[in-house]
RNA sequence: GCCCGGGUGGCGAAACUGGUAGACGCAGGGGACUUAAAAUCCCCAGGCCGCAAGGCCAUGACGGUUCGAGUCCGUCCCUGGGCACCA
């Protein structure tokens, strides 16, 4: 065995090992658990960034860890890829998205092999091959035809100039990231996947998911959003029509305290008031050039104007006057609300800038009045006031009496509200799965019918920012209706790449059909028992695989409701980020290592400044890597530096799965260390040693057992990086004693190498044969500790008097509470700290610890 | 703004779900080896006071519960993620 560790070779050699013997190939096997790991699969941007790395490892971990464990284990690996980042990289280099992104994938996967992930390529999938995205193509079709897929309108991001739609991601301060002109919303004809109907069902399942962080939980129940409350009516009258102006309230305990309604800007009452009012006309216009997504709405200043309606009070018949306000979502509920100022923040806030009534209807803990400035008792639940006979009633008796009322006037009635909204997922865009719809001027909107799929994405196209080039291509859009042959326009819309990953890992079980979306062996794999990926992802992505899930169970296409039965959210990996503003106010972003950063008088870094022309640079906080803030760091030369190896066990041992990760470059040299002294320690195992003496074996012995326990337990929580640790503490035992093989050292490292084997994978192998463990580490049982090396005679206590550690007393481990109080009594301890003090109690946590209260 | 996390030495972190705060590493200091350096090995190391024994202070801040709080409760500060067309 060679005397230095050479990354390179070892690393080599294992692969291809693994590579000759098929290690990771996996098909179904009855006669033992399965165990299907996945992690989520990557964008092909161009390389693996850091949070691919940590990802991938994380998995490979748990991968490896279970297959040790007998379980037959499928690890798959494919491509996200569709998607905008292909468009960019076309324009800017006039390359197909098509070529970009399989040169991409060739680039990436030969990373990832040279990480040496347990990967089942053979099950390898890209979501822009057309074997793949057929059955996109053809799950939709099913949807459409049940009514469970539909057409309506949408809003989206449109660029006057471009004569485009944009993605959020491109509307930068309010206009185009090309053009720079202002943005206007826009209502175009979309498709939609009704997610509502699966609401309740998403909701309620959230309960029997255990195997899910709690935190991703709570967040999927709020995004939910279920409400209960009460959908209500205010009559008007309008060129002489009576009409109803329906609102939905959580708050009916209030509806006397309503003084105002407000309408959204797409309301139908706010158009008809802007077609009498200019002022009001202007006041729209504004509203559509305004923000778009929800984290603006909710911060930008609260306005309207009166809209000239005035309606009824549902109670009282009182006339309440009728605003538009852009504080009014028209996506959520009626896209109408009842103003309550008295009780709601928003409503407070808008009635003091106009002028209107604020009437308090609740007693709140602060009394009975509601003077400015808002304050925050008013929102709280108390009984009626001023609601003439529902004076005195608690919250939910109030809202039970008036939603009784109003059914009997035909004004309303009790509602269950989602602030999920369906899902929108046509997009403009060229880089995408084809909706496969067929517009014709007699049939309508007609699916593609299965013998005709898929509707193949020309991929020699390169998008040129003006709109989606699919729609200047006759060739593609031209095509006879598929019900009655004559001429009609093939849809150009293409599918959220959402669509894409919200089933892939369904298809890995089954990539080489060509007959059918999923088969048996899918539902032999799924569900996915272990999940992997990026907190980023706790909502959108996750929700709707689980809707998917239910819509293929409902399809019988498979049988289980939860596609992840537990779910691994890695924290993000982080990096400061620094720009040089230009003339023109663009930034441009400089890498963080050619970065000298500048710190305040905290400590906290404020600024910095490049080192090759001394540039005073702007800070940008920490973020998560990424390409636009040239703040990545690349694993490649991690991985050719150090090998792989090092790369896996850094990132397991620097931080826990789940925390965020603050890169540093500092520590990987550490991680490097220890696979050497390792390598040195095995080199040197097998020449003669001093014979070992009986009691450093047995302590050997029982520092190695009783770590290794901790470490399965660290295992079975996912907590990785106290494993690592825990390899290290293993070699720091066994270099204690000084070469040689024997039993104990013997027992020793062959739990090392095992522990060690799903981190650092390449060198436990190559040791393993080295030292005549045996062929294959992979193939080895994994190790539990042997409870005659945990065994001990005596235990430590520690003592503490009132609370502060004062010393410890070692005890026969026989003994009951009782004694140990009385052994302690007796200690030097209490003769030191006590003397003639009286004590007061004495507390034993058995085998830990004591208390002397005095 | 709303929803969900996080905050422990100079740095990454650990602490068996209320019981010895800082395991294991990084960076640092000292030493050995070397002509020298790198590599490797050994030792030291939270802060303050003290020659030492030891003492006091310390888990973002301030309160609370408890024999005992990094851990539980309340308020505040800082910070990361998501907010539906980035993936």
């Amino acid at each position: 065995m060679q005397d230095r560790y050479d990354p390179r070779e070892v690393e080599r050699d294992a692969q291809s090992f693994w590579q000759s013997h098929r290690s990771f190939a996996v098909t179904e096997d009855r006669a033992r658990p399965k165990f299907y790991c996945l992690s989520m699969f990557p964008y092909p941007s161009g390389k693996l960034h850091m949070g691919h790395v940590r990802n991938y490892t994380i998995g490979d971990v748990l991968t490896r860890y279970h297959r040790m464990r007998g379980e037959n284990v499928l690890q798959p690996m494919g491509w996200d890829a569709f998607g905008l980042p292909a468009e960019n990289a076309a324009m800017a280099n006039g390359v197909p998205p098509a070529r970009w992104t399989r040169d991409n994938i060739a680039y990436m996967k030969r990373q990832l092999q040279a990480l040496g992930f347990a990967l089942d390529w053979d099950r390898e999938l890209a979501t822009c091959d057309p074997s793949y995205y057929r059955w996109n193509q053809w799950f939709f079709t099913r949807l459409f035809r049940k009514g469970l897929a539909y057409k309506k309108t949408g809003v989206v991001n449109w660029d006057p100039v471009d004569q485009t739609v944009l993605a959020n991601e491109q509307v930068i301060d309010g206009r185009g990231w090309r053009t720079g002109a202002l943005v206007e919303k826009r209502e175009i004809p979309m498709y939609f996947l009704r997610i509502t109907a699966y609401a309740e069902e998403l909701l309620a399942a959230l309960d029997e998911l255990p195997g899910w962080p709690e935190r991703v939980r709570l967040m999927q129940k709020n995004w939910i959003g279920r409400s209960e409350g009460v959908r209500l009516a205010f009559p008007y009258e309008l060129d002489g029509e009576k009409k109803l102006l329906w609102v939905f309230t959580t708050r009916a305990d209030t509806l006397a305290g309503a003084t105002f309604c407000a309408v959204a800007a797409e309301h139908p009452i706010a158009a008809w008031a802007a077609r009498r009012d200019p002022k009001v006309a202007a006041f729209l216009e504004e509203c559509r050039r305004g923000a778009f997504v929800e984290a603006e709405l909710a911060q930008i200043e609260k306005k309207g104007l009166p809209t000239g309606l005035t309606c009824e009070h549902p109670l009282t018949g009182e006339p309440i006057p009728v605003w538009v306000a852009n504080y009014v979502l028209m996506g959520y509920g009626e896209g109408a609300v009842m103003a309550v100022p008295a009780h709601d923040e928003r409503d407070f806030d808008f009635a003091l800038r106009y002028g209107l009534p604020i009437k308090p209807v609740i007693r709140h803990p602060l009394g009975d009045t509601v003077p400015a400035p808002w304050r925050a008792e008013y929102a709280e639940y108390g009984t009626c006031i001023h609601s003439g006979k529902y004076d005195g009633l608690a919250y939910q008796e109030a809202v039970d009496a008036i939603a009784a009322d109003l059914r009997a006037k035909g004004l309303g009635e009790k509602q269950v509200q989602w602030r999920l909204r369906d899902w929108g997922i046509s997009r403009q865009r060229y880089w995408g799965c084809p909706v496969p719809i067929v517009h014709c001027p007699a049939c309508g909107d007609v699916p593609v019918p299965d013998e005709q799929l898929p509707v193949v994405l020309p991929e020699h196209l390169v998008p040129d920012g003006t709109g989606n080039p699919l729609a200047k291509m006759p060739e593609f859009t031209s095509t006879p209706c598929p019900s009655c042959g004559k001429p009609a326009r093939r849809e150009t819309d293409t599918m959220d790449t959402f669509v894409d990953s919200s089933w892939y890992f369904a298809r890995f079980a089954c990539v080489d059909n060509e007959r059918q979306m999923v088969d048996e062996r899918a539902r032999y794999w799924m569900p996915v028992d272990q999940y992997i990926g990026g907190i980023e992802h706790a909502i959108l992505h996750l929700l709707y695989s689980r809707f998917f899930q239910r819509v293929m169970r409902d399809e019988k296409l498979l049988e289980v409701s939860e596609p992840f039965t537990n779910l691994l959210t890695q924290g993000m990996v982080l990096a400061e980020s620094f720009y040089l503003e230009t003339p023109e106010g663009r930034r441009e972003w400089v890498h963080p290592s050619e970065v000298e950063p500048q710190r305040d008088a905290k400590g906290r870094i404020c600024g910095g400044i490049r080192r090759s022309d001394r540039a005073t640079l702007a800070y940008d906080g920490l973020g998560t890597m990424s390409k636009s803030k040239n703040n990545g760091v690349d694993p490649q030369q991690l991985i050719e530096r150090y090998g792989a190896d090092t790369a896996r066990f850094f990132v397991i041992f620097a931080s826990p799965p789940t925390n965020t990760l603050e890169w540093s470059d500092e520590g990987v040299e550490g991680s490097s260390r220890f696979l050497k002294r390792l390598w040195a320690y095995c080199a040197k195992f097998d020449e003669p040693g001093p014979i070992m003496a009986e009691d450093l074996a047995r302590a050997t012995r029982f520092e190695i057992h009783s770590v290794l326990k901790q470490a399965n337990y660290d295992l079975s929580k996912h907590q990785l990086n106290t494993v690592a640790s825990a390899a290290m503490k293993m070699l720091n035992a066994l270099e204690r004693f000084r070469g040689g093989r024997n039993r104990t050292t013997e027992d020793g490292l062959s739990i090392l190498l095992r522990l060690l084997a799903p981190i650092t994978p390449h060198i436990c192998h190559t040791l393993w044969r080295e030292l005549r463990f045996g062929e294959d580490v992979m193939k080895a049982q994994w190790p539990e500790p042997d409870p005659k090396a945990l065994e001990q005679d005596e235990i430590e206590y520690v003592v503490q008097v009132n609370g502060k550690k004062r010393g410890t007393l070692v005890v026969p481990k026989a003994l009951e509470s009782r004694e140990v109080e009385s052994m302690v009594r007796a200690s030097d301890v209490v003769k030191r700290y006590i003397a003639d003090l009286s004590i007061r109690k004495v507390i034993v946590v058995p085998g830990r610890l004591i208390n002397i209260v005095v």
